[in-house]
DNA sequence: GCAAAGTTTCGCTGTTGAACGAAACGTATC
DNA sequence: GATACGTTTCGTTCAACAGCGAAACTTTGC
């Protein structure tokens, strides 16, 4: 075990330190949401000039967080894969039973619906998890979430456009964890692309800013023909 | 939303910090496996003197990681709760899909099988979840994963014991996701009680250290003619 | 009560690394 | 080709903190 044991400890404090930083930890969070961003905007958003921006993205690129994609005289970063945005989930989302921190007012939208990474996560995202499990039109099973014949159907007939909905059956989704309600929503290629279905259908819409998702009367109404339920807006 | 944003950096930030030393993470991981330890034991699993053990040991109590139960002269410090538990496995396991570090040869049977704070985790954890709810033994529900009575008596009858298995009705698990196999396991009350008939009818036991589980010829037949399917044991 | 054991507090030293400005580099624009 | 822009590299300064030994504190055992 030491060997292991002593090898899982470097790992795990490697992680750590590439997260301790504020700075860091600032320019992973705005790469959250799986958009791609110039150093320049994420010196901006940590905080920090450009020399110094350069160096945190050096170590946290070194250190496989993220991926950078150059394009003429821009940089452009972004998280390395969903492992890393389900893990900034993890550690970052307001949390209510640790000690830690408290959620803020402020919070209440990304609590109720975000985007992670690709997907929909959040209260609703939770919700719509849930309901097209009980109405059978999604499926569990060993390999991955699989959505139904009879469930594309159903989307269909809510109002999400056909072609689009027809796609989603050969994808197959993964359950990601989400860590405010510790409960199952939709990820994986299959849960991206029912969020874009419904972002392209007007069901929800991208916050000016931040990650939050929010959805339309319309796209609530809709959702709530699916059977997906969440609780009266809160202040 | 640079209000919240700005307070989830710092958040994040300090939860790092508390991970990115190799002394710290030594002793969450040497607790990963739900024990209680006392200082001194802390000390030499992470290779440090007394005083230095303390001063961290003082840092992760008060960042919300660690609780202490005091008894006479010793300090029996233990994880703060399962949330802290399920970060760690998050972040510590041997991944395959980020490229930081692979898993080495001495990591096998923890992958195979381990406790997650109380619960089977590994492939057994997730091939058994898998297999409880092919055969409808398990029901997901929003509220939680609940054991139904046809699965009990499916317990019963492949050997758990019969007093110990009803008690499992009662209670309800909740998703875990196991990072390694990024499926779902059982967590929560129900898990951990799941784990324990295990462990007591013998199908289960503890490796001599560290948090592996090892399970016996006889436990893995019995858990086969409950559907459960495992690799065959690799090198 | 006195010695031993477990743990924490205190004071000190040494190392790490975050931040900036200046300068260098590569790419687009005129 | 000259200039502007985005980015990285280099060199420096400064603050944070891990580690240890010594001492203090508390509980146990004789």
């Amino acid at each position: 075990m030491s060997d292991s044991a002593s090898a899982n400890r470097y790992q795990l404090a490697e992680l750590g330190a590439l997260l301790a930083e504020p700075a860091r930890a600032a320019m992973l969070l705005a790469l959250a949401d799986g958009t791609a961003r110039p150093a320049g905007e994420l010196a901006h958003a940590a905080g920090v000039g450009a020399a110094t921006a350069s160096a945190h993205l050096k170590r946290l690129l070194e250190g496989g967080l993220l991926g950078v994609h150059v394009q003429g005289r821009h940089r452009y970063y972004r998280l390395a894969s969903d492992e890393v945005a389900a893990l900034l989930e993890a550690m970052a989302m307001p949390r209510m039973a640790l000690p830690l921190p408290r959620p803020a007012g402020a919070d209440l939208a990304l609590r109720r619906a975000r985007s992670c990474y690709r997907h929909l996560a959040g209260e609703l995202g939770v919700a719509m998890c849930d309901a097209l499990l009980e109405r059978g039109y999604l499926h569990t099973q060993s390999a991955g979430l699989q959505l139904l014949p009879v469930g594309v159907e159903a989307l269909i007939h809510a109002g999400l456009e056909e072609t689009h909905a027809e796609k989603l059956l050969r994808l197959s989704g993964r359950g990601c964890l989400d860590w405010t309600e510790r409960r199952l929503h939709v990820g994986g290629p299959l849960g991206v692309a029912m969020t874009t279905a419904m972002l392209d259908a007007g069901w929800l819409r991208r916050a000016s800013s931040g990650r939050a998702l929010v959805p339309s009367a319309d796209g609530l109404r809709r959702l709530g023909s699916l059977g997906v339920r969440i609780d009266p807006q809160r202040s």
